[in-house]
RNA sequence: GCGGACAUGGUGGAAUGGUAGACACCGGAGACUUAAAAUCUCCUGCUCAUCGAGCGUGCGGGUUCGAGUCCCGCUGUCCGCACCA
């Protein structure tokens, strides 16, 4: 009998499956098709367990889709550009061209000794000129459609670099290579009209049936559609051309409680007082110099600025509130500016109670009108609430039939319009780096701006460039730049942003199906492939990429690069946990409630560092105490990752991808154990040696044995194919272990195992593909077992004769009782009430109750 | 701040509203062995304990004959927030 020998085993059939070209997609007239896609990973030079969990997902539904019957797609690439190459390039030199090809081709090496079932003729990186100047040809045909325009946006600004930053790289209000506080700019850019699909994007997703319902959830939340009142207030007296200020708020019925009125330090009004008041020009340069990312906006301390301007309330002219100037008011939503209702908004109350604003009392209650004094009353919409109409007085309503009655009365009369609005902005694509698509337009001083000509694609990005200084090196390449108008031939200039890498991820999918064609798409492949059936990835993920790729499925139909069936281009999404892994921290000088040490703000420890000691963690030969932390995403930063390549080295692929599936649910984190993987590899090699061991011991056998055999070995196809079809992979391993050792210890004969083994390893199959090769060759299978057909459970085998149901009293399980599985109910209930527990509890009496759940469960209550 | 999710033994987790803890790790006992490794067998939620009994799914309520599962309210942890990919 020899060992299990993974390298040897593995590598051998990773060959025969290319020489036999297994996973190559072929369109197929007489088998139904299946496209199964991961996310594809970002070049940055080693992949991670994170990887092995996701593609090891993806090939475990391609290889049983192979089984059972389908020509299945399923393909790799890369999202190749972005920030890290051009990152790579300032910090070691080198080109970033050469730092992302090169990964590409480590992290393919690395990737080919998973097995994974991919069609490698179909592999592309997105910054492939042939891939990028079909984006180029995309863009083109968005703009002539009017899918892409050009408007103002911010920025963050690094005035010492002379660079835009992304939000990653402003911390803490500074910039990350300079530390120089960071501003807010205004650049012209491109910008994709996703906001104009805003309903249509909300609307379909009710027909997304195999999307996860949170995703789902925070698209609708992050779509933001609602519905609120649009009117304006007048100012007391008209400045810099503004008579009034347009407001925009989603609750009406609150309008009585106004006590200001708050415009964005962003608004034209604001910019326009900046002339005549320097403290307000220094208020407002405050504020810009806050992030320009949501998150920094809202949590930033709320602060104001008075103008002194006033406005009248616009049901009483005689009522004048103050005009302010606030930093948590977002120029880009609803109009830039609103209305303070401190008795029902806390954070308006919060701004009044700071700056010693009227707080009007509660007109709007559970009972009768209240003061207020720290905590605001936000009314319920759905729940009735006594609410003061401003023209019919008090009125028991909901807050969403006051918002209504609000907006009825506002447009009757006349003094606002009820209006639908998203939350959901426009895509601004322009980045102002050189590792991106080039956006193929060129600025002419006499046409403006001119679109490149199709034939002149792609329009590749040049190769002589540095990265010494900072800024944009397409904007210092003169040769590149400086280029003739296409249309009029006078000297212009190239536009030098390039796009998003949300671009080139939002249309990869179905450059998939024709990747080498010489146009975006190809009809009949994208007809025959699309749409995705089963979509793999990270959470996430949930919200930008999957609805920008909504959103290129639309524009591309409309272009005539999709059918119109592919407008929704996802079946099915999963979205799957992270790998996590313990980390440790120096103990620091303080301990938590319980006295037990907490970590340090010095970095973590790896865990090679740490030695484990009668009275706990320790650094290995000293005194210094170490604190576990929580299992957390593996990352260079805590020290705690672990490399699938030295897992395959050290227990082969099989094992890697059996334990990445088996511990945990696939949506929820894993976190990689060593003695998890350990546990892995003892049960392949279980498997193993069960298939090359004499199979029967004829002293040992039992005929009826078979029988038994063959029930638990129907039961385990039954659940394994529920559980690979329902991502209940962890479910089905379990599943598969216990089968195993019911092989091991069956006293059947040589036949039935033989059956049991060859079903065992078609079910790990997808889990652990080389393995199963190995043992259906040694038992006599036929080809390989990646085209075997799936077993099918024999309804026959799964049926019981008897059944045992738990007796509960009074809802707590008191006994048992076995019966025919097919016992009438009156037979069944006279049973239990003979059952000495039901007698004893019973005293005599009859019982309350009785409950009988055929093949499940009875209750009897007394 | 806003949006979303999650919470079950020492650990990861299982459980169409119906026997809570499948399967695995850790731990314990034993077999085999000169010995070790490997392998195999059995035990293993907690408390008291002889049989057995009681308790038990983050906390507090509710619906139900019956709740880990459904509803309401908390607490804690994690994820996203539009220029990270």
């Amino acid at each position: 009998m020899s060992r299990y020998a993974p390298a040897e085993v593995e590598a051998k059939w990773q060959t025969a499956w290319d020489k036999a070209e297994t996973f190559r997609a072929v369109r197929s007239n007489d088998k139904p098709k299946y496209y199964v896609l991961e996310m594809f990973p970002y070049p940055s030079g080693r992949i991670h367990m994170g990887h092995v969990r996701n593609y090891t997902m993806g090939d475990v539904i391609a290889r049983h889709r192979i089984a059972t019957g389908h020509s299945v797609l399923h393909p790799m690439g890369w999202d190749a550009f972005g920030m890290p190459a051009e990152n790579a390039a300032m910090e070691r030199g080198g080109h970033p061209k050469d730092w992302t090809y090169g990964n590409i081709a480590d992290m393919r090496e690395q990737m080919k000794p998973l097995g994974l079932s991919i069609d490698w003729s179909r592999e592309f990186a997105t910054c492939d000129p042939e891939y990028y100047g079909q984006q180029q040809s995309l863009f083109l045909d968005f703009l002539e459609k009017g899918l892409v325009y050009r408007k103002n946006a911010t920025v963050n600004w690094d005035p010492v670099d002379m660079t835009v930053l992304a939000n990653e790289q402003v911390i803490d209000g500074k910039g990350w290579r300079s530390g120089a506080p960071v501003e807010r700019r205004d650049l012209t850019q491109w910008f994709f009209k996703i906001s104009e699909y805003s309903e249509e994007l909300l609307a379909a997703i009710d027909g997304l049936d195999a999307w996860p319902e949170k995703v789902k959830l925070m698209q609708r939340n992050w779509i933001g559609k609602s519905r609120g009142l649009e009117f304006a207030w007048a100012l007391t007296a008209p400045t810099h051309g503004h008579t009034e200020i347009d407001v925009y708020t989603t609750r009406p019925d609150t309008l009585m409680g106004a006590s200001f009125l708050g415009i964005s330090p962003d608004h034209p009004l604001a910019k326009a007082l900046e002339a005549d008041d320097p403290d307000l020009a220094a208020f407002n340069a405050e504020c810009r110099r806050t992030g320009t990312s949501e998150e920094d906006l809202e949590r930033a301390e709320k602060r104001g600025f008075d103008t002194g301007l006033t406005v009248r309330h616009p049901l009483d002219p005689s009522w004048e509130l103050p005009v302010w100037v606030a930093n948590f008011i977002l120029m880009d939503y609803g109009t830039g500016a609103i209305f303070g209702c401190p008795a029902h908004d806390q954070r308006d109350l919060d701004f009044c109670r700071k700056y010693d604003l009227p707080v009007i009392d509660t007109f709007v209650s559970v009972d009768n009108p209240q003061s207020v004094d720290t905590d605001a009353f936000v009314p319920p919409k759905t729940e009735k609430v006594r609410w003061i109409n401003h023209f019919t007085g008090i009125e028991t309503a909901t807050g969403q039939e006051a918002i209504d009655a609000t907006i009825d009365q506002a447009e009757r009369d006349e003094w606002g319009t009820g209006v639908t609005k998203y939350r959901l902005r426009d895509w601004g694509l322009s980045r102002q780096r050189y590792w991106g698509c080039p956006i193929p337009v060129v600025h002419c001083e006499v046409c403006g701006v001119v679109p490149e000509k199709k034939e002149n694609l792609p329009i590749r990005l040049p190769d002589d460039v540095a990265f010494d200084q900072p800024g944009n090196p397409l904007d210092r390449h003169p040769t590149w730049r400086d280029v003739p108008c296409p249309t009029c031939g006078a000297p212009a200039k190239r536009e030098t942003d390039t796009m998003d890498t949300f671009v080139d991820s939002s249309w990869y999918f179905a450059r998939f199906t024709a990747p080498q064609a010489d146009t975006p798409t190809v009809a009949e492949d994208a007809a025959y492939w699309m749409n995705v059936d089963q979509y793999i990835g990270g959470i996430e993920h949930a919200i930008l990429h999957l609805l920008y790729s909504r959103f290129f499925a639309r524009a591309m139909y409309i272009c005539g690069h999709l059918p119109e069936s592919a407008i929704e281009p996802f079946d099915a999404l999963f979205t799957q946990g992270m790998v996590t892994h313990a980390a440790y921290r120096r103990a620091g000088p303080f301990t938590d409630s319980e006295g037990n040490p907490t970590y340090s703000r010095q970095g973590f420890l790896f865990p090679e560092e740490v030695e484990q000691r009668a009275d706990g963690l320790f650094i290995k030969g000293s005194e210094q105490r170490v604190v576990a932390h929580p299992p957390i995403k593996m990352s260079k930063s805590k020290k705690n990752v672990v490399d699938p390549s030295d897992i395959i080295a050290r227990y082969g692929a099989d094992t890697a991808r059996w334990f990445v599936l088996s511990d945990s649910p696939p949506e929820r984190d894993v976190e990689w154990t060593a003695s998890g993987a350990e546990a892995a590899h003892k049960h392949l090699s279980r498997v193993y040696r069960l298939a090359s061991e004499e199979l029967v011991d004829p002293s040992d056998t039992n005929p009826a044995a078979d029988g038994d055999l063959l029930r638990a070995m129907h039961r385990t196809i039954e659940a394994v194919t529920l559980g690979v079809e329902s991502f209940g992979f962890n479910a089905a391993i379990a599943k598969l272990y216990a089968f195993t050792g019911t092989i091991a210890k069956s006293k059947a004969g040589g036949d039935a195992k033989r059956e049991a083994l060859r079903t065992l390893s078609q079910l790990m199959a997808p889990m652990t593909p080389h393995l199963s090769e190995e043992i259906w060759q040694k038992l006599g299978g036929e080809g390989f077992v990646v085209d075997a057909p799936w077993p099918k459970a024999d309804p026959a085998y799964l049926v019981e004769d008897s059944v045992t149901l738990p007796i509960q009293i009074n809802g707590k399980r008191r006994d048992e009782i076995t019966v025919a599985k097919d016992i009438d109910k009156a037979a069944l209930e006279s049973l239990v009430l003979q059952n000495d527990a039901v007698q004893r509890a019973l005293a005599g009496n009859q019982p309350k109750k009785l409950i009988v759940v055929p093949g499940r469960i009875v209750n009897v209550v007394v």
